[in-house]
DNA sequence: GCATTGCATTGACATCTGTCAATATAGAGA
DNA sequence: TCTCTATATTGACAGATGTCAATGCAATGC
């Protein structure tokens, strides 16, 4: 865990997800909702959806912003404004290479996200009878 | 709104999501991103992502409203809100039982994120040679 | 019928979020 | 040095979002 080259931005979202799989066990805690809530939500906008898909299609998963801010029809600013989004919840790492600047996927947290979602997505199954009751 | 008992609440988001795997292989289609972020922002919220690990931590992972409220400190309303954003998603089905409304999990939808997210979480396995480019 | 209970809808409000133009900063090259 | 290029930051703004009080509505029980 800690920070040797690869900073800790967040307050350790990866373990909070990592450790435990809730959402299907028992209620999730309102803190722990807050969490992968903050971290959700860095990725529920189609803008850093995009960005994160030609990240990750590019070779080496990674992809300077000169490369990215051509895909979309929104202004310089606004780009570097969804990468640092990005950025600061772990999702994407930065990388200064002279005047450049790029960004690489960091599949920690997008894995933190599947194991959490997982078991909900497998819920229910064989439950299928559960239909007409009498 | 063609409902045959079953309501299709969403334009055919899980299709959407089924039949391929983006957000690795190649950019997302603007339209793709607009649809999967729709279904993101639903459960990036802490209140939803609560309600939704109660309903599945509940038997039959379903749980009436009456149950679900008192695990907030927001009004009825607020929550009759979430509910019926997680719903209109096509994470809950609904169920009206005399004066009871049950809301249940659909796990459809969770699963078909975990079908987006799990390549992205898969990546750069193996690939931690590429450091020193040249 | 009437009152009650469980949930949804409405309307108002404050806050958050995405966007841009303008500006700042840092590195590369002359 | 001075200029140019690539990216980040700031400040302002409109629109989206979460919340509540008030109200509506449907099913139950008297």
């Amino acid at each position: 865990m800690s920070n040797f080259r690869g900073v800790r931005r967040q307050p350790a979202l990866d373990d909070v997800l990592a450790c435990c799989t809730p959402l299907t066990h028992e209620p999730m805690s309102p803190d722990q909702a807050a969490q992968v809530a903050s971290l959700l939500k860095a990725i529920a906008d189609p803008v850093r959806l995009r960005l994160l898909s030609i990240v990750l299609s590019h070779e080496g998963e990674e992809a300077c912003v000169c490369e990215l801010t051509p895909h979309f029809d929104l202004s310089q600013p606004t780009i570097s404004h969804h990468l640092k989004v990005l950025h600061e919840s772990g999702l994407l790492d930065r990388d200064k290479r002279g005047t450049w600047v790029f960004y690489k996927a960091r599949p920690q947290a997008m894995a933190a996200l599947v194991t959490l979602l997982s078991p909900a997505a497998a819920a229910g199954r064989g439950a299928d009878l559960a239909e007409a009751p009498a």
